[in-house]
RNA sequence: CGAGGUGUAGCGCAGUUGGUAGCGCGCACGGUUCGGGACCGUGAGGCCGUGGGUUCGAGCCCCGCCACCUCGACCA
């Protein structure tokens, strides 16, 4: 490819909204362009690397025994119906009508649409296991897109669904399929990247993971172990909290705090710490009954965990609703309406001489002991892992950081199977609803995130494997007609080679050429000059390393190719 | 959906008390340069997001709408 011919251009300056690493880059050197929120083209050069992930993608699906198909990206209503997600599903799916008047939807994911085709279709237990996937756009009517390509309502995916006559079999096949995405995450270059059990949601099955790159740029907050490996999504992590210390109890007294609502002020006033007081949190179920949550002060509400317990959807609720006094919300005398749900946390056990609200206007309680003043209380882990606290499993200190999703793999159960009447004939001579897995990774997320974890200050840097190109050729002075004639041999002989090449054919300065390369990632540079044409080499630059070697003309292609064959060796030797 | 913000040339931005628009980069042409975003000259390119209003006159003031950005809520 001749970059006088490329279409895109690279800019200097930081495009305006960017923020992500990525996104600025990917803008900035020419890959991509936003077409509306959330909703982006994708540039020859970001297409080639798409493409690569792609066929990485497909030869690990194909090796555990994937069948490629693909769905349509529009749905009849009545497929929907049939699942029950046309209902439960809110404004994330995209619905329409047809010129008839028909109620369509744009795709969001395919269950439906792999069941539809595997039903009535795969008839025999016989048939089973058998794994459908596809590579296709998807339409996710996304609250809020943000960082380029990492959030975003239109995009690339792999998905795939896996159908099984047992559990046992899901098992070992999720368990394949687990491999298999370690294998493509190695393969397309990235290192820095683990995988967290999640919560499956209240629809999903019960086994569910993610993989997540760790980088302090993701969305989702993460919390490891680095001793044992206990490894969750904040959501769904545990951590065993620091014990309360041991004090001489002391009577219990009331004290005017006045205007003191928040537990900062509360410590302003009374000199106190958080960690020595307790505060209340307020929700109300779907039912609209009252949720009183009790955690020390120092500690958030884990509002998924609360949800679970409350066995509904809950939303932040206004303390004058239940008759309430906001900022004095107290343990002791607590007058609560019959239907409410009150809950501890378990940072509060054994917790002494404490403050928390007296549930009147203007007063807290001081020197609360929970041990002495709380009356048949059961603790619950309702508040979100903290810094300091420690390893549910092994007691070490955890670690909070935080992580982009670029996979997830669940055990989705007989939910689609069931809804939609789905069967196989067994050897018994019955039928049974098979068991079902599915498995995604997005294919922009991935890309994206290689240029998080790669990237530098001074452009995107590509893995061998996945680079647009895997030489860029920037001959210097191209007035030079030595230099010209040479160039233009080199490239066609390079290409003949078949090393995929990026030819800056432009006649400008050095400076504009070098900086574009870096900015655009490509894994080698090969520069010629009149300078290294006196004596016979050409100037080979990686651009991970910024190693450079000078390498004879007439070794040229021979060494390219040894680099690159050497670079995605190294890339593949662990999988 | 809640809060805040921004819309002026391809990109990044300026535009004073209201008087029909500028700068840098980029682009085109000519010339001089040439291994780290060179320089000189010439030139093209704008319905100032959009609709209304105020005014002799609106990029600027007022009202509506739209688009985009950030934080939050949401996220099979």
């Amino acid at each position: 490819m001749k970059i006088s011919k490329l279409v895109g251009e690279r800019y200097k300056e930081t495009p305006n909204g960017a923020q992500l690493k990525s996104h600025i880059l990917l803008l900035r050197a020419g890959y991509i362009k936003q077409v509306s929120t959330g909703i982006f083209s994708m540039l020859p050069p970001a297409q080639r690397v798409s493409q690569k992930i792609q066929s990485i993608i497909r030869d690990e699906m194909n090796k555990i025994g994937g069948q490629e198909v693909l769905f349509p990206v529009v749905m009849p209503r009545e497929l929907w119906e049939m699942s029950g997600r046309y209902q439960s599903i809110q404004d994330e799916l995209l619905r329409f009508k047809d010129r008839n008047g028909h109620d369509m939807l744009l795709g969001m994911t395919h269950e439906e649409a792999a069941v539809h085709m595997v039903m009535n279709t795969v008839k025999s237990h016989d048939e089973l296991p058998c794994m459908i996937y596809q590579i296709q756009t998807k339409y996710r009517d996304e609250a809020r897109p943000r960082g380029g390509l990492i959030r975003v309502r239109e995009f690339l995916m792999k998905d795939a669904y896996s159908f099984h006559t047992s559990q046992e079999d899901l098992d070992a096949y999720y368990k394949k399929v687990y491999d298999a995405y370690v294998r493509i995450y190695r393969r397309i270059g990235l290192k820095n990247f683990i995988s967290v059990k999640s919560d499956s949601g209240i629809m999903g099955g019960k086994v569910a993971d993610e993989f997540m790159l760790v980088t302090d740029s993701g969305e989702d907050r993460l919390v490891l172990c680095d001793k044992c490996g206990y490894k969750a999504n904040m959501e769904v992590a545990s951590g065993r909290k620091s014990p309360n210390e041991k004090e001489e109890e002391k009577p219990l007294e009331e004290v005017f705090t006045g205007n003191a609502k928040t537990i900062d002020e509360l410590c302003h006033y009374l000199h106190i710490t958080p960690d020595k007081t307790v505060k209340a949190v307020c929700y109300e179920t779907e039912d609209a009954r009252p949720v009183i949550a009790f955690l020390r002060g120092d500690y958030e509400i884990n509002e998924k965990k609360l949800a679970k317990l409350c066995k509904s959807e809950i939303k932040v609720a206004d303390t004058d609703k239940f008759d309430l006094v906001a900022g004095n919300i107290g343990l002791l005398n607590l007058t609560v309406q019959e239907d409410a749900l009150v809950f501890y946390d378990t940072s509060i056990k054994g917790l002494e001489n404490f403050v928390t609200g007296a549930n009147k206007a203007d007063f807290h309680v001081k020197n609360v002991c929970a041990d002495r003043d709380l009356e048949e209380v059961t603790f619950d882990d309702i508040a979100l892992v903290k810094e300091g606290d420690c390893c549910p499993v092994c007691g070490e200190k955890l670690t909070l950081t935080r992580g982009i999703e670029i996979g997830n793999i669940f055990q989705l159960g007989t939910k689609y199977t069931k809804t939609m009447g789905m069967k196989v004939s067994m050897p018994d001579g019955g039928a049974m609803e098979p068991i079902m897995g599915c498995y995604g990774i997005g294919i922009g997320r991935a890309l994206a995130s290689i240029i998080e974890e790669k990237g530098d200050s001074k452009g995107i840097v590509w893995p061998m494997t996945v680079a647009p190109w895997q030489v860029h050729f920037c001959p210097l002075r191209l007035d030079d007609e030595n230099v010209s004639a040479v160039a233009d041999e080199l490239y066609r002989k390079m290409q003949e080679a078949g090393i995929e090449v990026l030819f800056d054919d432009r006649v400008v300065s050095a400076g504009v050429k070098l900086t574009d390369s870096e900015l655009m990632g490509v894994p080698i540079r090969v520069v010629i000059s009149p300078k290294t044409m006196a004596n016979g080499t050409a100037e080979v630059t990686m651009r991970e390393t910024g190693e450079t070697n000078f390498i004879p003309l007439q070794n040229l292609l021979s060494e390219l190719k040894a680099i690159i064959e050497d670079e995605i060796e190294e890339i593949n030797k662990n999988i």
